[in-house]
DNA sequence: GCGGAACCGTACCGTACGGTACATAAGCTT
DNA sequence: AAGCTTATGTACCGTACGGTACGGTTCCGC
């Protein structure tokens, strides 16, 4: 069950190469209309309204992106502490992704309208997939004795401050990439090694 | 030498109002001439454009946040400990203060026009003063010996990371402030607590 | 082949906003 | 008191954009 058409995706998809390349403010109905030569009147019936189209936007590129399911099998610490890097440098890698955050920048600008729906959207489609295939990650570490939390929340927040730092926040800014989307190999075996150090075998609940 | 006039900062004021209460699309000229009782034509005399205008705020919002430098008196453990704590419950005081998030929103709403301008700002208006003071602190630190490190860069960022999580990026995107702001103190002490089991005297650089 | 649905392209409308011009008033200097 | 500066308030202009209407075309089912 596709929510869209296959046209209604190459819209979309037209509509975010739009975005990415300048801006919401070049993202408007009559241009999406000549870019992706469909007309106007089809924009409206199928997205309903303009933020109707922002927020299929955001559905749809989430659908473009899959997380992968944690395999079941018992891991070694290697495995366990190589799933963790990888882990860190996925994320580093959508963050710094250029339609993760063009799609960020038009939420957080539109953050005091309708309720923070496109927000409510991105957190949704975006941030819980990862968390939980984080959180999931975590939870078999833990019940293989590799790490040792209590809340596994909190241990997720912790590891995920300790691979973004506020590299997140400054590129949405518009901070150029000479920090977090580089050496991010280096940036995710610090913060693992970090999260060992916090969360490790043999490490104490702090508090 | 303040660079704007009192009759200006009260504009200045009246803006940020504005911008809080509605969001960009609610900080218009004519709006703000309106609740300023000033006239458009003073708005375009004092800050040139629009542009200017906004550019303005940030450096006026700036301008009423002093950060206090450290006190150069040599602490104790326990002293600088508590400053690494305070510290970060002013981060996080800051970072979900109201005109925070509606500036920080602004400026990455516009991230795509003018290379950032308004970005750039923030980032050495806002967010360099608090490094820097967070920084000294932590170099007084090391100097008595109560924490170890090479890179104080990295260690700021670390700190950062431990305070703060993804919690500013959520709230930019509007999410109800039920994680940060609250259970500040405790977010703070234990940050600083995973802190200085990384850091903490005894600890060696990792890798 | 025919009717209808979907869609394209374009033209159109209303409005909201940035920016400018101007006429008027209030304070300051001489 | 005259003149200059500064500021207010309003009216105005151009434009850009969201949203709608409509004629023409393609395509599919019957």
């Amino acid at each position: 069950m596709e929510p869209f058409t296959p046209r209604q995706n190459a819209v979309l998809e037209c509509a975010l190469q739009l975005l990415v390349a300048g801006g919401e403010r070049a993202l408007t109905t009559a241009g999406l209309a000549r870019a992706a030569n469909c007309s106007k009147e089809s924009l409206y019936k199928w997205f309903g309204d303009r933020d109707g189209l922002l927020a299929a936007m955001i559905t749809y590129q989430a659908s473009k992106v899959r997380t992968p399911g944690p395999r079941e099998a018992i891991p070694t610490l290697d495995d366990f502490a190589r799933s963790l890097v990888v882990f860190a440098e996925d994320l580093i890698g959508v963050l710094s992704g250029e339609v993760s955050l063009a799609l960020n920048r038009l939420a957080i600008g539109q953050a005091d309208r309708d309720g923070a729906r496109l927000g409510a959207l991105l957190r949704e489609h975006g941030r819980l997939p990862i968390e939980q295939r984080a959180r999931a990650l975590l939870e078999l570490g833990r019940r293989h004795g590799y790490v040792h939390f209590t809340d596994t929340r909190e241990a997720y927040e912790t590891l995920y401050g300790l691979v973004v730092h506020d590299g997140h926040v400054r590129m949405l800014l518009g901070e150029p990439p000479t920090g977090l989307a580089e050496e991010r190999s280096r940036r995710a075996r610090l913060a693992i090694a970090q999260f060992f150090r916090l969360y490790g075998h043999g490490a104490q609940d702090i508090e």
